[in-house]
DNA sequence: TCACCAACTTCAATTCTTCTGAAATTGGTA
DNA sequence: TACCAATTTCAGAAGAATTGAAGTTGGTGA
């Protein structure tokens, strides 16, 4: 059986045009050299050089060199692609995201995660965490990232940072005057309009407050328009809202356990591509502390 | 070093979907192959397959599938386009050789050659003698078949035949009614049309009945022609006028040793391809044959 | 839940391949 | 004609791959 390894060395010897040159540069003696090529010759079925001074080609030595060559490069070029890929340097990336952290997480976590994988394509998706969920499962995304857990189905969730619930009115709504964290009892008279995010609170004064309101908005933009707008308050994610609205005051809830987990949902039993892995690895290393600083918190919790 | 073997190994395994039927295929034992397997994934930097039952592949896994496989097939292709060079059933053949010749040998010893190398690509020029030996010194000619030899500078004659001189005259011409092999002496009065391959009679009866003649054509066709009209006589070998031509006698010359040697002219020094060495022993071989069969003689002198 | 079974992996011994260094051969050159 | 450098040959050494047996593992059915 021909082997690469004896076109390598038969090419090595045609361009240097001596075994001797040869040999030093593929680290044998001549004598293996010698050897190698003898058997390719019997394998070949022909002669590859015209003399034993291997400085002229036959005919078939010049074929073997041309396609010798091409295989070679071909070759190597084919592995130096799988160990790219192994390394996570190559590949693609889908990623399924809620829109707080596609827009206040993840432009510099992928950024930096790039930089040092400039061929790696990466395609972002921002949907709610339900939709982030099914992407996941069905293998439309290779990651995704979004609040909540119940980790049920073909997924798995690996928390990356707790964000809280606060409450966002108008400037010039009473409870901006009462300068201290708000309680649920505070609520008791207002009007608060319902999203999303803010139906996962399970206190219980939140479920009553929340059951007695009469409009549900899912769109953030819209969400705060209508705030500002002065329909109502409502109860969002600190992410969610992230950088200040004119017009409309972020307070703090006094009920610190008001808060969502927001973490990795990846397809169980499925093992992730190797930039996938990577990302997780980068993600679960870079998020937490980035989140920390941008909300001024401890990572997590 | 990743070996091309350890690829054939995995592609195998991959379709059989488990290493036993794969050790099979590749009549190897499992342990063998789950070893080659082990080592390819170390050398790529990832593993290949979901779980060690072989039956699902990672993404990694079918990115090698498939590099995998177009790498073994292209592999193969090569390998087996060298040997069928090394054994001369494809490549290029290029062969210069004189009309006679072109005309009526080669036509049934090409088509006999070609009929088990159906690959082969020929290239077939006829001019004169002087121009194969040009051609096939130049190179542009891979084996040239001309009269003549005088083996010099880069070329090697090797006779095939020998072709003996005839007389040409019409039909109602004297000579026709001697009824006997034609002397020197009985073309005295005579008028001699020169052809190329006449001057080539060493006797010097001829040369000097040659030396007496005003007229010289080179093309077989015209000669006959001129004969034919009746402007005289003329010397061809046996060969080149192969055929009877309507209205004109062939008849024998008495001196036997008037005759060209027809033979293969190759480069010295300069190896021949796989093909033009097969069509040079075909040649050596069938050539002395079939013109013996053709002229009624003995093959060669 | 456990025990079994088949597939796979590991390990040490063996076999096969390739490599080395010395000696012989070859082909070109003074 | 004799020399010299390159190449080939040869036998032993080194290295790589393979084997068979023993050990794990994971899935399956009682």
């Amino acid at each position: 059986m021909i082997k690469l390894e004896a076109l390598r060395v038969f090419v090595t010897v045609a361009e240097s045009g001596n075994i001797k040159d040869a040999a030093d540069a593929v680290g044998r003696t001549a004598s293996a050299v010698s050897m190698t090529l003898k058997q390719l010759e019997d394998e070949i079925g022909g002669p590859l050089f015209q003399t034993d001074r291997k400085n002229s080609l036959t005919a078939l030595g010049n074929l073997m060199l041309d396609l010798g060559r091409e295989q070679i490069r071909s070759f190597d070029k084919s592995v130096s692609i799988m160990r790219a890929f192994a390394h996570s340097r190559i590949g693609s990336l889908s990623i399924a995201t809620v829109p707080s952290v596609a827009a206040n997480v993840l432009p510099p976590i992928l950024q930096r995660f790039l930089e040092t994988r400039p061929q790696v394509q990466v395609e972002l998706f921002d949907i709610d965490s339900a939709q982030v969920r099914r992407m996941v499962e069905s293998g439309v995304a290779d990651i995704g990232i979004a609040g909540d857990s119940r980790a049920g189905g073909g997924v798995e969730f690996s928390s990356l940072f707790s964000d809280r619930f606060q409450l966002l009115c108008r400037e010039d709504h009473d409870l901006c005057r009462l300068e201290r964290p708000i309680e649920w009892s505070d609520l008791s008279g207002a009007t608060l309009i319902r999203n999303g995010a803010s139906d996962r609170i399970e206190a219980e004064e939140h479920k009553r407050l929340s059951a007695q309101s009469l409009i549900t908005v899912y769109n953030v933009t819209s969400l705060i328009a209508l705030v500002k707008a002065g329909l109502g308050l409502t109860i969002l994610p600190s992410l969610t809202m992230h950088g200040a609205h004119d017009g409309v005051a972020v307070l703090e809830l006094a009920d610190t356990s008001a808060s969502r987990q927001v973490g990795l949902v990846e397809r169980r039993d499925v093992p992730p591509s190797p930039i996938a892995a990577a990302f997780r690895a980068f993600a679960l290393r870079e998020i937490p502390a980035l989140v920390a600083e941008r909300l001024g918190r401890r990572k997590d919790q």
